[in-house]
DNA sequence: TTTTGAAGTGCATTATAAAGCTCTTTTGTG
DNA sequence: CACAAAAGAGCTTTATAATGCACTTCAAAA
């Protein structure tokens, strides 16, 4: 998952739960201009700060097995 | 996935390609330094070098909607 | 036990993430 | 359009991530 898709899953993510980025920032204990710097794409979070806004937003950062080939889905074809 | 089991995750397939820390240092770009004390739980990476780390290992980060219910497997039971 | 390679740590420097404040821009709704 | 709410941007300060270097610790093999 690339840097923008990341920041554009999470930012879908918040607006169909109709939170606003302060509330978000409120919930999170993240700066409200760290989340703004964020999802406009700029910098560079942190793990911790990338944690603590999914967490709020009911979502958990993994590591997958990245395959060479894949099909629509995305899923393994090996 | 908690900060402990991400290093983990990452510290195990680095083992399991069998390239030490400073061959992943050179191969990602990212100081020895770095990921020594990532590997050891200490410090708050920023996602640039957990995905230059990522990357070298054919790991891919992602985010994935947290269930409260699942099973063993960790899939969506709902 | 000695050697050797890998991993971990202390210290210092540099770069930059986090944060608040203010102002501007954009967006959506009447 | 006018208004209001939300998002984005400039500027600044503070905290800390990234880094290199040198040293220590640990584990495995000779």
């Amino acid at each position: 998952m690339h840097f923008k898709k990341l920041i554009c899953t999470i930012k879908e993510r918040r607006e169909n739960l109709k939170v606003n980025q302060e509330n978000l920032a409120k919930l999170s204990g993240v700066g409200l201009r760290t989340i703004k710097q964020f999802e406009s794409g700029k910098g560079n979070p942190t793990l911790q700060t990338i944690q603590k806004i999914a967490n709020v937003l009911g979502l958990e950062i993994c590591l997958k097995v990245k395959t060479i080939i894949t099909d629509e889905e995305g899923e393994n074809t090996l």
